[in-house]
DNA sequence: TTTTCCATGTAACTCGTTACATGATTTC
DNA sequence: GAAATCATGTAACGAGTTACATGGAAAA
């Protein structure tokens, strides 16, 4: 639900059509959502079919005309009701790409850290971008911060693992003692 | 691709069948990746179709018979590649239950701190839960590390921003100017 | 004895993406 | 004159989930 609590809540704002609010969000919004334009075109029509917004055509010139949002009092009520919702759940993100931190060991010490300083790298530069950004003004700005906030959190982390590892203070499992884990334990 | 990663690296520690790969993931890994059962048997039955490991069927009294996976050499190779793969990239995780961030000042400041309070229960309770867990041998403990200093990360976060609000100094667009942004500039 | 666990799977479905189609219009 | 932008959409596909089915074994 936080695709139509998104599109609603821009749509608090002032009408918009389909291809405006892809825009914006694409622009502005890539780090925290990704919304393919099918998706939101589909999304906007299966809101407008369940009364939380109304669609006005406007055409202007030869172009396929703009289908024109607008939030209803009806939207409005789901607005804030997913709103509450959404502040007050806390989900924990899943990188999925932490996977990889669990098999470092099947590699040697040396590429384990040429290629973790090539992730650092990904990540400095992504944070470079955030930095030079201009600041926003309103609660948009929160979003900004709490990226900026991640990123530097996680160049932390990973500069600490680099340092433990340099440091061979990295315990792992490594002497490939084959352990046949035929039995129902944990820890691999 | 890290569900194969995931996948392959269990099995490089020795051979499991699909209950047993599912079983441990779910235990152990719930917090980095979700993988549901038909999903998780299936991407087995993918692996062994492209040759990176093969199956034995193992009866034994009268269950279905365990599909015991083994890895190939050459899934060892691609379980090498993606590995590589994967440490050198960075994805920043999108959380996507951001987005309510965005519009909090559409709700009175006082709401907005009682749902955000309610948010820091929610993580508190998530971070008691792996501050409680008990530390494991190997670097699968890095992802647990990764996933406390993420959380404590948060936290800290979360801590800031309800500072700002209590102390107002938390700059928010608010004062309703509804300024019909039907023109194509950007900031809400 | 009833529930949970073991162990597999299928079928239907939802969600979202990719690739494509259209055609005027503005920009280089 | 070519390329990008505006503005909509459809169709095919893929990945993953849910719900269901089966049936013995162990545990409560």
């Amino acid at each position: 639900m936080e695709r139509e609590l998104l599109l609603l809540g821009l749509l608090r704002q002032g009408e918009m059509h389909g291809y405006q609010l892809h825009d914006f969000i694409e622009r502005n919004l890539a780090f925290c959502t990704d919304l393919k334009k099918p998706t939101a075109y589909a999304l906007l029509e299966r809101m407008a079919a369940r009364g939380w917004v109304t669609v006005q055509e406007v055409r202007e010139g030869h172009r396929p005309p703009r289908r024109v949002y607008r939030l209803t009092s009806e939207g409005e009520a789901v607005f804030q009701r997913l709103l509450r919702d959404n502040l007050a759940r806390f989900e924990a993100a899943k990188t999925g790409s932490d996977v990889g931190l669990a098999f470092v060991d099947a590699l040697p010490r040396a590429e384990a850290l040429r290629l973790l300083e090539q992730r650092r790298a990904a990540l400095t530069e992504q944070l470079a971008a955030f930095q030079s950004a201009p600041t926003h003004a309103g609660s948009y700005q929160l979003l900004i911060d709490h990226q900026l906030h991640y990123l530097r959190s996680e160049l932390a982390w990973l500069d600490d693992v680099l340092a433990r590892m340099r440091a061979g203070r990295l315990r792992l499992v490594s002497p490939r003692s084959t352990p046949k884990p035929k039995s129902k334990e944990a820890s691999p």
